[in-house]
DNA sequence: CACACATATGAGCATTGACACATATAGTTA
DNA sequence: TAACTATATGTGTCAATGCTCATATGTGTG
């Protein structure tokens, strides 16, 4: 198997995402959205954080284009764009988890 | 696909790995590291990096299990213990890739 | 042993980021 | 429009962490 080299661009970029997945609340917030499309509300009730703190989180993952909020009436509804990201989420989730076997 | 749910746990334990990975300066050791093992003054040469910044970063990878150090005479080489970790990176930073080209 | 080189570590400083409080905005309904 | 609900945002505080300086430890060599 041949690895890539990586620029300096690359791994600050890389960093950056892990950055926002590094913050356990935050991710939490992403897990618990799954595929499904769900307002904030919901995410407060699943997650047991203050409705400001989980607003706080999902500007972040708004502004990193993590999540995409959708209007629907009083509600604004929270999804995943690219459902990719919870693959690899799985996936890392796994390793760990051998890893743990040893 | 299924998407397993996440315990908060497990949320815990994968932002912790995030966490690791997303410092740029510790970020960019690992992935200079490659499936190679180099000696600290490597390292810091390749990374243009203080000695005693890049000791201070391979400590904590060292603490989470993601480096193994070698001692060889004076020199310490690291090493990646795990070369999965490796195409998981891989994996994230073709993710971006295509995100990109939207 | 004395000295030089490679690496590690402790203390202090500066920055960042998560969180709470209060308040603002937007939508709904009476 | 007024009152209520859902969500967003600005400000301040506190803790975490990256970095550097100075120094310690470990290893080979004269």
């Amino acid at each position: 198997m041949s690895i890539d080299t990586y620029s300096y661009d690359e791994v600050k970029e890389l960093s950056r995402l892990f950055k926002l997945l590094a913050e356990p609340n935050r991710l939490n917030i992403l897990c618990n959205l799954g595929m499904e499309c769900r307002p904030v509300s919901d995410i407060v009730a699943a997650t047991g954080l203050s409705q400001t703190n989980v607003s706080f989180h999902l500007r972040t993952l708004r502004e990193a284009g993590l999540v995409r909020p959708e209007r629907q009436g009083a509600f604004v509804y929270y999804c995943l764009p690219d459902v990719k990201l919870l693959s690899l989420l799985e996936q890392t989730k796994e390793w760990i988890r051998l890893r743990h076997k040893t």
